[in-house]
DNA sequence: CACTTGTGGATTTTT
DNA sequence: TCCACAAGTG
């Protein structure tokens, strides 16, 4: 039997005539627009698979990008189970920023600046902490004001340079005004003592790389001989940075980008509406450019969608259809019409927090499995509430983002530890840790150290070891300052022998840090200082996994590796949890079900979006990419009232909560696909009345003129649709002009809704005792207390009760026993 | 040098 | 409200 033959079926079975052309792509540039759950995951795997087996190439010469680690990992993985592990080891697959972060390890000696500043091939990657402390000592220096020059603002707009492809010398022959040659000083300033500290920013990854290729002919030649395949997912949140660096390898021209020659490839992969990152600098425009950069490119348009119902699609479009600065795609629906998409009315956030976590407690007893169950929302500071809620109800969850592993203090800390023993150049590292646990090294010891480590264009750390010599340091501190040195100098040693977690225990020992953090715990007995604990002992455990995963367990791949992974890479299907994640981390994923929640102006579309058209069309890209993660089952939540932290008035209650709008984008949903609620006209006349969502020249302004990135793409087959001319908007047009005035509330109680769903259970008020504002209860752990609040909803109240001993507690009346007391 | 108190500032999304 | 950082005290 032809081997060859049977694999080479088996990787186009059951694709449809775009996809087999997509993956069998031969030579050439090609742009695939592949809408939302139209399988462009399968196509990209089942094209490398091709490559491999079918046109026998290299696996070496193929790069493939994508937008996360973990989605790297399984693009490799399912690779592997189409063609066995051997032929995949040598492929390049992972994000813009550890691919380049691996190529620099290898070829970053080669480069220099202008000014000589260089980089050694055992650099640190700084994390947004480091890089901001960085540039606020810059500052500091400079005798700027902190307050006119703020370090995280400027930050941002050095790494906005960078994502433009900008260097320091470049912008500062640039800047114009006042302020941008300050900014320009700060740049290059800020540059410089990242080639001191042998450390590179989050961005530096890709520009310093494509410095690189710009400025050694023989590296770029190297890469382009290499990478004869190319392929990048996401392609529509790719920036110039990037972007440049994707023309480079695969033209292997620094100016002009031509892919003439046989048997290479470049397959670009991307989706406009679903494009969420302009923040970060990516540019959609790219993507619409693409065609015109390279003429001779194939374009394969994927619109078949396999994930979800029609009504969800419907629901999707008709929201889409609002944008101007799109392309027309119609996605085909290849399922069925499926449920109607629940929309409900909370009073306040609590109370919808509420309704989600007794929607989830019925999707299980009808049988669903907690893992097909996602809940998003726009800011990370949502989930407080729901996972309150969610504790209550014994609903197991994982939490993606906000506070992530990586940034906690006590890993930041340890993590310094070995950045340190990698690269003792790192001041960032060195200050971090040189005084924790306390050595008695003061601020003005460590300062006078500075100063002659700066006199003697020394390292810190050999600054310390020769510290005799600094008169000016106490006696005590510099005695601690060379014991410090001389243990890094030691576990340097031990480090080019040993593997990564054994050095990890030995530094955690040695330095004392866990000794002292146990110490803690034990006299202050402080539940944070156990979780800090227990994260040192996670840490130790990633590094044990990661020896046993990983092909190389050296310390520079350890650093590398968990610099670069964010939460996202982390998410394990681990036991049967439903998952809380943010709207942008959801983008490439796929839930059965999926609850969107804080559907309201200012939230989401998010306030400081409000006043820019193109802002706004991003915010209703990324609603796009919330409802279309959705394969069966959507539910979209809103409250009436929500808290807003902070200063905002001081009335009375203790607490201050504002009333708010129901969001746009319901309003953009044909109403016949939901039910529960439906926004109402008198909301919106009341809204739009001192808003200028209606006032039309503003709209106008910023839309009319989308240009592609380089040249217009006029004989292309996509198409932008000139402002004006889109097909009949229905932003203004109420489908239902008659309805009920007074929102209805679609109960989740059987009965309120006219669903075909069957519900399981029937929550009332049974087996507890309605209270209300004043009443004395009993309870058989806080003792007496008076009820002093009552939230939610009936049928799914809270009480806030006031106990005597044990103070302010929120109570769930279904688990916590409370006796009226009369 | 370490610990305490006070003030001021901040809140989108993340590789 | 809460947290981070600055100035003040032991």
């Amino acid at each position: 039997m032809n081997q060859s033959l049977e694999t080479g079926k088996n990787l186009l079975a059951r694709l449809n005539k775009e996809q087999i052309e997509a993956v069998t792509q031969g030579s050439g540039p090609s742009l695939i627009i592949a809408g939302a759950g139209s399988g462009k995951t399968t196509v990209l795997t089942r094209r490398i698979a091709y490559l491999l087996s079918e046109l026998n190439q290299d696996p070496y010469s193929i790069l493939a990008v994508t937008f996360t680690n973990k989605a790297a990992a399984e693009m490799k993985q399912r690779v592997q189970i189409l063609l066995g592990e051997g032929r995949t080891r040598s492929l390049t697959i992972g994000t813009f920023h550890s691919i380049c972060a691996r190529l620099l390890r290898q070829e970053i000696e080669l480069y220099k600046t202008q000014e000589g500043w260089h980089w050694s091939r055992n650099f640190v990657i700084y994390d947004e902490t480091d890089s901001v402390n960085v540039v606020k000592s810059e500052i500091a220096k400079l005798n700027l004001d902190e307050k006119v020059y703020p370090a995280r603002q400027i930050k941002h707009s050095i790494s906005s340079l960078k994502n433009d492809g900008i260097t320091h010398s470049l912008f500062t022959n640039e800047a114009k005004t006042h302020r941008e040659s300050r900014l320009a000083q700060i740049y290059v300033n800020y540059q410089n003592a990242l080639a001191n500290n042998n450390a590179l920013d989050f961005d530096d990854l890709i520009l310093i790389f494509n410095e690189l290729l710009r400025s050694n002919p023989f590296v770029l030649q190297r890469e382009h001989e290499r990478f004869r395949h190319i392929l990048v997912d996401e392609f529509q949140d790719t920036n110039k940075a990037q972007y440049d660096l994707i023309r480079m390898l695969a033209s292997g021209s620094v100016i002009e980008h031509k892919i003439g020659e046989q048997e290479r490839s470049l397959m670009v992969v991307g989706d406009v509406d679903q494009s969420i990152y302009s923040w970060r600098k990516a540019d959609f425009r790219i993507i619409l450019g693409f065609q015109s950069d390279f003429p001779n490119s194939k374009l394969i348009k994927l619109e078949e969608n396999y994930r979800s119902t029609s009504t969800i699609l419907e629901v999707a479009n008709s929201i889409i259809a609002n944008n101007t600065e799109r392309l027309e795609k119609v996605l085909r629906c290849n399922r069925g019409e499926g449920a109607k998409v629940q929309a409900y009315e909370a009073s306040d956030e609590i109370d919808e927090a509420y309704y989600v976590a007794e929607e989830i407690k019925r999707l299980q007893a009808r049988g669903k499995v907690l893992s097909e169950i996602v809940i998003l929302y726009r800011t990370n500071s949502q989930s407080r509430a729901i996972e309150e809620i969610l504790i209550r109800n014994n609903i197991p969850y994982t939490l993606v983002g906000s506070t992530r592993f990586y940034e906690r203090q006590e890993i930041k800390d340890t993590l310094a530890y070995l950045k340190l023993i990698y690269n003792d150049k790192d001041s960032q590292a060195f200050l971090r840790i040189v005084n924790v646990p306390r050595r008695g090294i003061g601020k003005t010891s460590l300062e006078r150290l500075y100063e002659y480590a700066i006199e003697n264009d020394i390292s810190l750390v050999q600054a310390c070891l020769q510290c005799e010599d600094a008169a000016n340091i106490p006696n005590k501190a510099r005695q601690s300052l060379k014991e410090f040195a001389l243990l890094v100098k030691r576990w340097q040693a031990i480090a080019a022998t040993s593997p990564v977690s054994e050095l990890l225990s030995l530094v955690l020992q040695e330095s004392k840090y866990l000794d002292n953090l146990q110490e803690e715990a034990r006299s202050t007995k402080d539940e944070i200082i156990l979780g800090r604990i227990e994260n040192i002992q996670e840490l130790m455990a990633v590094a044990a996994e990661f020896e046993a995963i990983a092909d190389e367990s050296t310390l520079d791949a350890f650093l590398t590796r968990i610099s670069l992974v964010s939460d996202l890479d982390s998410i394990k299907a681990e036991g049967d949890a439903i998952t809380l994640m943010t709207l942008h981390s959801a983008k490439g994923l796929e839930f059965a079900i999926v609850f969107l929640m804080g559907l309201e102006e200012g939230l989401f579309p998010h306030i400081r979006s409000l006043d820019s058209p193109t802002a706004l069309e991003e915010e209703r890209r990324l609603m796009y990419v919330g409802v279309t993660r959705a394969a069966d089952l959507l539910y979209m939540t809103l409250a009436r009232r929500r808290m807003i932290p902070g200063r905002f008035g001081s009335s009375g209650g203790g607490f201050t909560s504002n009333f708010t709008i129901p969001s746009r984008f319901l309003k953009e949903i044909d109403s016949k696909l939901l039910i529960g609620f439906y926004p109402q006209a008198d909301v919106e006349t009341r809204y739009t009345s001192e808003s200028q969502s209606s006032s039309k020249p503003e709209f106008n302004s910023g839309l009319a003129k989308i240009m592609p990135y380089s040249k217009p793409a006029d004989k292309s087959n996509l198409r932008v649709f000139p402002y004006g001319q889109q097909p009949s908007s229905n932003t203004n047009n109420y489908p239902n002009s008659n309805t009920p005035k007074r929102a209805m509330r679609m109960s989740s109680l059987p009965g309120g809704g006219n669903t075909n769903q069957n519900s399981a259970d029937n929550v009332t008020n049974e087996g507890y005792e309605l209270l209300k504002v004043g009443d004395l209860v009993q309870h058989n752990k806080f003792g007496i207390g008076e009820v002093v609040q009552v939230i939610g909803d009936k049928g799914k109240e809270l009480y806030n009760v006031n106990f005597k001993d044990a103070g302010k507690r929120l109570l769930d009346p279904r688990f916590a026993k409370l006796t009226k007391l009369s």
